[in-house]
DNA sequence: CGGATTTGACCGGCGC
DNA sequence: GCGCCGGTCAAATCCG
């Protein structure tokens, strides 16, 4: 009904903020798709004729001119016939009020009843016609502006991915080109058609790549269902593809690798020439390498940490780890943990998880590295978000001299509506992105416009400046709840952390979650608010638009396993996925 | 029995 | 050079 308010439909639609782009593609004379441009065409054409009419009644009221219009009507061809119809009858009113052929030539008054009647069914008629025209108008509008968003998201993924391609790529080659025979063969072998290009950066720009693997994941979600384990065990999702290659087969594979290749890996092995994870001490080894080497050590010391709540030893990511140490860290009377991602040969991506000293309820997990192999849904989100929280930081590092990371370059970029939602460490060993996952906003509270990012609550222990980032914090959040049983993540703050006890099956503590669908349905608001959300924000969202879409109404991540009741969450990313 | 976890030992970086 | 510390290894152990 806003087209019919403003007439000039091509200002309403300007005016409507936010999508301009989408707009403009309605614009009637548009003849890019025709399935739109019918649809509006029509409507337009109503308006037009009605004005035309008017203006021509005003003109002249003459109806000699009957025909005339029919005549332009049919040449312009956008006039359905049965509107042309209708104009005809409004004209017949109006002429024959006037005195016009057809008033003298029939009856009169009980003709002219008759041809009320008729004409107020059809006006009727048009105007049911109009509003559902509208209404489907207003649907197309949010459809296409959802693909633009998600395009625009893509985009983003895209050329981050390209940036760093371009600074990894010279000196990936030689160590590349050294491994590479032997690799490629292995992984033929053992990922069994999850080949990945070694060094890939599989998180962002290979999300594609990852995503177009998904379908078939995706559409098995039944295996998600097949497992729904204890929190220890934080690796159901590839318990099909690929758990069966990280726990069963293919570890055995890695033997070669795992138990004599550790050492003799540090110098050449498959896993750090081409994955991308190379001890720190590496460069030492290969010095020659200079400032690339320096570059290329950066971008693999850029660490993501993630701060939730979590009664669970680990928080379920979706990917599978096998933990290979555990040590007593200074200042911390919690031991920190540390694993290595097993769902591929060779994979580089660690983690290391400790419960924050001050708030035990606290799991820091930090993630290290990137996925070399497909992931599953249920790991995208979580490995969407670090890797592209990863790549800000060290796109920003690359183009500052210090090689530390830029925090309002950061900021702004991976946060852009959002003064600060992570927290960059710059006083860390290696540059950290902080995503702070612990604070529960009232999702109620985060879905209002005003203060959209409003900070629900301050946690006096966490004094970072990590608090503010409530609102990513969210949505990581959310995507990480909905993919996984993320167990002690708790979502809202009147939750106990021991209500969420992972001892509870997934779907339990989902369904105890009041109101996730509003999270995430806020979250959408907000980026859809803000088209210039972050490349970190838009990797986990677009990772649960791009499943739903995939599934109609349920979010393929959700399919995560665990829940094979992802009943709750299934109603939540519904409301995502648009 | 095989795979995962535990845990003490080892290694290298770094600061003093 | 020494000690501290973070990180990793790998034998021992646990577990399904």
């Amino acid at each position: 009904m806003d087209n019919t308010s403003a007439s000039p439909t091509t200002t309403t639609r300007y005016s409507s903020g936010g999508r301009i782009d989408f707009s403009m593609s309605f614009n009637p004379n548009s003849d890019d798709c025709k399935d739109q441009e019918r649809v509006v065409a029509d409507e337009m054409d109503f308006f037009s004729d009605k004005n035309r009419l008017r203006d021509f009644d005003n003109k002249s009221s003459s109806s000699s001119s009957i025909h005339d219009i029919k005549k332009e009507d049919s040449k312009d061809g956008l006039v359905p016939s049965r509107f042309s119809f209708d104009v005809n009858t409004g004209l017949n009113l109006l002429t024959s009020n006037t005195g016009s052929e057809q008033s003298t030539i029939d009856d009169g008054i009980s003709n002219n009843i008759v041809e009320d009647k008729r004409i107020k069914n059809e006006l009727a008629a048009l105007h049911a016609a109009m509003e559902r025209m509208t209404a489907e108008n207003e649907r197309l509008k949010e459809m296409l502006s959802q693909v633009s968003n998600s395009y625009r998201v893509l985009q983003m993924q895209f050329e981050t991915l390209v940036r760093q391609r371009n600074l990894k790529s010279e000196t990936d080659q030689q160590d590349h080109e050294m491994i590479s025979e032997k690799l490629q063969e292995k992984k033929i072998d053992q990922v069994g058609g999850g080949l990945m290009v070694p060094r890939q950066f599989m998180d962002l720009g290979p999300s594609g790549t990852v995503e177009t693997d998904e379908p078939s994941q995706t559409s098995s979600e039944g295996r998600s269902r097949e497992h729904s384990r204890s929190p220890p065990n934080n690796v159901e999702v590839g318990s099909n593809e690929y758990g069966q290659h990280s726990n069963g087969g293919s570890n055995n594979d890695l033997v070669s690798f795992d138990q004599d290749g550790r050492r003799i890996g540090r110098e050449d092995s498959p896993d750090h020439g081409s994955q991308g994870w190379v001890p720190n001490k590496l460069p030492k080894l290969n010095p020659p390498k200079g400032v690339d080497q320096a570059t290329e050590a950066t971008m693999r010391k850029a660490r993501v940490s993630v701060r939730a709540r979590s009664e669970a030893p680990m928080i379920t990511d979706g990917c599978q780890w096998r933990k290979y140490g555990q040590k007593m860290a200074k200042g911390n009377p919690c031991p920190r943990a540390y694993y290595r991602c097993t769902m591929a040969t060779g994979c580089p991506v660690r983690k290391q998880v400790q419960r924050c000293a001050e708030d035990r309820t606290i799991l820091i997990t930090t993630y290290e590295g990137n996925h070399n192999h497909p992931l599953p849904p249920a790991a995208m989100a979580m490995a969407s978000t670090t890797s592209a929280a990863a790549s800000m930081l060290l796109s920003g590092s690359m183009s500052s001299a210090d090689g530390l990371m830029n925090s309002n370059f950061l900021t702004r970029t991976l946060l852009p509506s959002s003064s600060s939602m992570a927290t960059i460490s710059a006083s860390a060993p290696f540059p950290t992105v902080t995503l702070d996952l612990t604070h529960s906003p009232n999702p109620l509270q985060f879905q209002r416009p005003p203060t959209q990012f409003q900070v629900p609550f301050m946690n006096p222990s966490q004094s970072m400046g990590s608090s503010q980032a409530q609102p990513l914090a969210q949505v990581f959040g959310q995507s990480l709840y909905n993919q996984s049983k993320f167990s002690g993540l708790q979502m809202s703050q009147g939750l106990d952390s021991s209500q969420l006890s992972h001892q509870l099956p997934p779907s339990q503590y989902q369904q105890q979650q009041p109101s996730l669908a509003d999270t995430v349905s806020a979250a959408t608001a907000a980026i859809t608010a803000d088209p210039n959300f972050t490349a970190a924000l838009a990797a986990a969202i677009s990772s649960i638009i791009g499943g739903s879409q995939q599934t109609s109404n349920n979010n393929g991540n959700t399919n995560n396993n665990n829940s094979g009741n992802t009943t709750p969450s299934n109603g939540n990313n519904s409301k995502v996925s648009i």
